[in-house]
DNA sequence: CTGGGGATCGAG
DNA sequence: TCGATCCCCAGG
């Protein structure tokens, strides 16, 4: 299969479906230096907007820190989390519909010696194994809000498509606070992957 | 201005 | 199970 970057358009459909259709997908920032640091992404989240009480933007919230869920599908958006923490969404839709995916898991393909650097994990399965630790393992931090993912130097390329029956759905991690929507099955990830995050 | 809480992680 | 660590944001 050819290995290409999507457009800007392929964000922009029903966020269920392309938080499924970013499984397999590879995430790639490009050092300073020019390597590549790179993941296969596993596990990903949907967050369905101003509908979805577990969602930033629920109830139609605009605010400084969730301005970049109101661009076009296909741009990032990072944020800040318990003191110490970035996470990485996609945004999808339009600016008219603030939804995202959130990318929770990555297998390491590219730049693992690079990843070691910024994690003190040794282990090939602790390095990119949840939303953080992504974002520490690929230099992903509030620098990278608001950008394009055609572009560089974070870029998402299609690579292998899971089967279908090779993805699990699960309700969201970490949301028991969202009512109804604490049991909304929009995790999803790769059934038996290794890197998949461990949850509790 | 204030303070309660968070889409987490890792040590113990 | 719990502490780290600080930004976010609703409410007054």
């Amino acid at each position: 299969m050819a290995i290409k970057i999507p457009s800007l358009s392929f964000y922009a459909r029903e966020t269920t479906l392309v938080a499924r259709e970013l499984l397999g997908c590879r995430l790639v920032h490009v050092a300073e230096d020019g390597a590549r640091i790179s993941g296969r992404i596993v596990e990903t989240e949907a967050y369905l907007g101003v509908t979805d009480k577990a969602c930033h933007t629920f109830g139609n919230r605009k605010t400084e820190r969730t301005k970049s869920m109101y661009l076009d599908g296909g741009h990032s958006y990072v944020y800040f989390i318990y003191g110490m923490h970035f996470c990485f969404n996609v945004v999808t839709r339009t600016s008219a519909e603030p939804e995202a995916v959130l990318i929770r898991a990555l297998e390491p393909l590219e730049g693992l010696e690079y990843m070691r650097e910024r994690r003190s994990v040794s282990r090939e399965r602790d390095l990119a194994s949840g939303p953080a630790k992504l974002c520490e393992a690929l230099a992903i931090d509030r620098r990278l809000d608001g950008h394009r993912l055609d572009q560089l130097p974070l870029f998402i390329e299609t690579d292998t498509t899971p089967r279908p029956q090779e993805i699990e759905a699960a309700p969201r991690v970490g949301v028991a606070y969202a009512g109804d929507a604490a049991f909304w099955p929009l995790r999803f990830f790769l059934r038996g992957n290794p890197h998949v995050s461990k949850t509790k």
